[in-house]
DNA sequence: CTAAAACGAGTGAGTGTTCACTAAGCAGGC
DNA sequence: GCCTGCTTAGTGAACACTCACTCGTTTTAG
């Protein structure tokens, strides 16, 4: 496990691979694009970064960090309220541009995974970890008795694969208008927890 | 909407993209992989389809016609085990191999959906109507008195967003063990909708 | 204190390979 | 003898990656 912090130039190349693929998506990204979204020219991402898998390790890194440190990082210390809220961060709004790309990008690389080596690891840190965040809010709910005695660890996957699950249709193919009743529904299956 | 019915050698080579994109992902697709998994040459593929992305959306229109016709054609009659049988069609079993290649292939096509027009209408056509059957499973069950008043879409999404979402941790990543508590998370919430 | 050497960061111009796609031709059935 | 279906042999473009070199800064040596 090489942490290894990247350099200031580092990070500027991996979250050019995050504007690259925004736009572009995976499987039509290439070295040029990324150097075109940079300050750097395409030869000089190799300075950097020994392949462009290793670039695009670098961005996915970067985003799942994010992405779980999002869900760790709860203001709200009562399980109800902290589970609406960890729900509330799960499903992405519709007009946040840059978060839906990148939930989508990061999608396309789940996808891919099976694929791709080098995509595996951070990704399965990811969904591990925000599978342990909701799984211990719904445990201390039972405790508490906040929550009924549900399985908590299958509650925590059902919602976590509802949020990923939105992304696919409500992010990538646009379906707009079946987000908020989606956002609803997740709340409605919060209160049927409840004892 | 040409429904130009394939003939069987254009069938085989859509089938040969799925055993291509099964084996290699979208990302790493190309023609002489296609043709590998059918019995003609690279070049043999062109005399029936114009491009390799016509090769893949027919790939596609396949998947989603398949998976759509899955959903609609259900046995049980009754809301409630008709609710059930759709959902145990959706939450795809992991051992079911070539399904479950099939379902990450059309979900690395979902993710880059936005940036190639030629695989959106397929999907949104299946999204739609895997949405509707839903839905009007849980109207019906409404109006039959054997679900409480629920948003009948939102019902709908929430199941489609949780079954599309296993798709990537369960599926993808290969988190085995995530699977039964899932489904049997599914089974609960439709206890939680009967009166 | 200064000149030379070394180094970090980067560039412009390639290189070999892979890719999607095409042109020309050929076997066999009508 | 002419379509239909397919093959062999390309073609140019795109791609990931390399190389020789530059330019400023820092380190070292006398």
């Amino acid at each position: 496990m090489t942490e290894a912090v990247p350099t200031e130039t580092q990070a500027e190349i991996a979250d050019a691979v995050r504007k690259a693929l925004a736009k572009h998506g995976y499987a039509r990204l290439t070295t040029a694009k990324i150097a075109a979204e940079s300050s750097k020219t395409e030869a000089g991402l190799y300075y950097h970064y020994d392949s462009k898998d290793a670039m695009v390790a670098a961005f996915l890194e970067g985003a799942t960090g994010f992405l779980k440190r999002q869900l760790e990082d709860l203001e709200a210390a009562d399980p109800e309220p902290r589970l609406r809220e960890a729900c509330d961060r799960l499903f992405v709004k519709f007009d946040d541009e840059p978060r839906r790309r990148t939930n989508i990008a990061v999608m396309e690389l789940l996808a891919h995974a099976p694929h791709n080596e080098t995509l595996q690891a951070p990704l399965l840190e990811l969904e591990s970890s925000n599978l342990a965040v909701l799984e211990k809010i719904v445990e201390d709910g039972i405790e508490q008795d906040v929550f009924r005695e549900v399985d908590a660890r299958g509650v925590a996957a059902f919602l976590l694969a509802a949020a990923s699950g939105s992304t696919g249709f409500y992010l990538a193919l646009g379906m707009e208008d079946i987000g908020p009743p989606l956002h609803t529904q997740a709340e409605s299956y919060i209160d049927s927890l409840l004892v």
